[in-house]
DNA sequence: CTGAAAGCGCTTACAG
DNA sequence: CTGAAAGCGCTTACAG
């Protein structure tokens, strides 16, 4: 490997001359011929810095720690890593990414290595949306807290506008003409469930509709969503569901076609995910909330160098389409999910086909 | 930061005995009671070491570069990663990865950034099984290709036993008494396909039946593969199919459901990948291989270690079940997948009902 | 405008 | 058995 004294020695100056010039802190020290010269040899021994001598010296290593429990079960989480990635990559900082499986031994061992290689700063991510007890080893870092929310209310969470996603989808199947609009939702504690199904109260309430009790059923996925689905279609009768998710919009469209009920004509339905493998089998094609998860990763970086920076938020955006938009109050803020329309919904109000 | 020199003045000895107990490497250099007294004081001061210091002496960093192209589109080659992360652990050796999206430029960069942080190898790993160009930046380093072939046979790569495959689902429908066993298969260029037809063919061999052609068809997901499914049972009349992957299986499902055949009883089949929201939603359950992907990760760990370190390779296993078994022939090493039994293959032979 | 020197935290011959 | 010293590749006051 090149070094800064190979490159002082060929270009006959003194390696602090070299050291300046590279990093562009020349200015009133370095004649700009002498400087050029050096950048040209530079160039052509092919220098590449290396940054952990760089490190030891400075003691900012551009190393983030993405720490996560065990982020690979929802395909859709994995996109937090790379949006975290991309924004990493523009701000000059590199992620390492350690697996705790949800076992609270290994974070603390994760995190030990993490701070070893002097990561700068930490991720602090998960596979959906709950309340986290940030683990101290981290308190006494620039920490984010991703697609979770600090128990303390201290550190920097970022997550989806659940209420937001649950206002937004009712208001889809209002916009489109529904009348009884049902929400199926889960029956576990997910803290996704009371905010969204808040968020579809709004909607109806602000659209001057009543929230029938009957229009409220909830299920869990794979074990009583079939049967639930039936009875809420055929109890209920309604002529718009929003679905938690795309796993209960299937059972959802499995009752439909059990009850002869044609969807995105007799009844619409909006739900949440967008996961390939179930909207690819689905027809008609479900609309669904995508849930923000890259945006999510890459907000959180920029949130974090500036942390570690102790600058603004750096103002940069992802390659990809940046569909979501951001609320920021305080250190907390939320993502809001963007609507993938598909044919579930109907195109016209009642009455026009 | 508490550093060699913190230790050493504490406990009254020089910074050099310090670092030779810490590293083990004392005998008959440093008295044990010495040692015991440094081995103390560190811990007392919860001495930590840091890594970057040592890397800038020893030129080994422990850290491996993970370059992938889109790792992400199939949530089961995440696993590779996971795999990955939990052999480089266990070796002491952490991983950095990095997301090419397939484009050169982005990748160039990416490698470059690994090295100027002194990754001391480098695993290079695809989103499915094919053959690959390894960059010339790859080859001068310690590197293993995963879940892809090094175009020219030079570096060590892992992938799936497509044959093996083929020819393991077929004997598990010749095992359930099949007489006509369909390849329902992909029209794709991809690598498996011609292999795990290969294998699907030497099965048929093996037990002594001819391949009828009318019981090969090729199809493309999402485009033709519904129509395809329900010409090869109606036009071939088929009592098991192997397909090729979990979404060519559900065509299956729909074609069988269309024209009245039971699943598990009438006709039987078995499929590679395991993709949850496919099985989930699929009755009966889906038989299928699953590709060894966190298998192949952990394996790519451990030969790229055995490289960097120049020993034997490591003889560690993954905590979770290890389902596959390896062949390793030269640089080249195959995985067999593991089938994951459910109720699309019938449990008796014909007449045994 | 330029260079000599110290030092980040570690390891490793070398001398005693 | 133990310590003083050099050096990995870099940055940054400091002196000229």
């Amino acid at each position: 490997m090149v070094s800064l004294k190979d490159i002082a020695k060929q270009a006959g100056v003194s390696v602090c001359a070299v050291s300046l010039v590279l990093n562009g802190k020349y200015k009133n020290r370095v004649s700009d011929t002498t400087a050029q010269h050096i950048r040209e040899t530079a160039a052509s021994l092919h220098y590449e810095p290396n940054m952990l001598a760089r490190t030891l010296k400075t003691n900012k290593s551009h190393t983030l720690g993405f720490v996560t429990d065990e982020i690979i079960t929802t395909p859709s989480a994995v996109r937090i890593m790379l949006g975290a990635q991309e924004a990493a990559r523009k701000l000059g900082y590199i992620l390492i990414s350690m697996n705790t499986n949800n076992d609270k031994s290994l974070e603390r061992q994760e995190i030990a290595t993490l701070k070893r290689y002097h990561a700068d700063g930490f991720l602090y991510a998960f596979m959906y949306h709950r309340v986290v007890d940030v683990p101290s080893a981290l308190r006494s870092m620039p920490t984010v807290v991703v697609d979770a929310e600090d128990a303390n209310h201290d550190l920097p969470s970022i997550y989806p506008d659940e209420f937001g996603i649950g206002y937004d989808a009712t208001n889809r199947l209002i916009k489109a003409g529904c009348r009884r609009i049902a929400y199926f939702g889960s029956e576990s504690g997910i803290i996704a469930q009371p905010q969204r199904l808040a968020g579809y109260r709004k909607a109806l309430h602000d659209a001057g509709m009543n929230d029938d009790p009957q229009l409220i059923v909830r299920a869990t996925e794979h074990q009583n969503a079939d049967e639930r689905a039936v009875e809420l279609l055929k109890v209920a009768a309604p002529d718009g569901v929003f679905c938690f998710n795309d796993v209960r919009a299937s059972s959802i469209y499995a009752a439909a076609n059990e009850l002869g009920m044609r969807i995105g004509k007799d009844i619409s339905i909006v739900s949440v995910d967008n996961l390939p493998n179930i909207t690819d089998a689905l027809r008609p094609g479900l609309t669904t909330i995508e849930l923000p998860h890259y945006e999510m990763g890459f907000e959180a970086v920029c949130q974090l160098v500036a942390m570690i920076e102790q600058r603004d938020k750096p103002d940069i955006k992802p390659d990809q389409m940046f569909r979501s938009s951001f609320d920021t109050k305080d250190t907390f803020t939320t993502v809001h999910g963007s609507i993938i329309e598909r044919d579930s919904v109907q195109h016209a109000p009642h009455g026009n086909e």
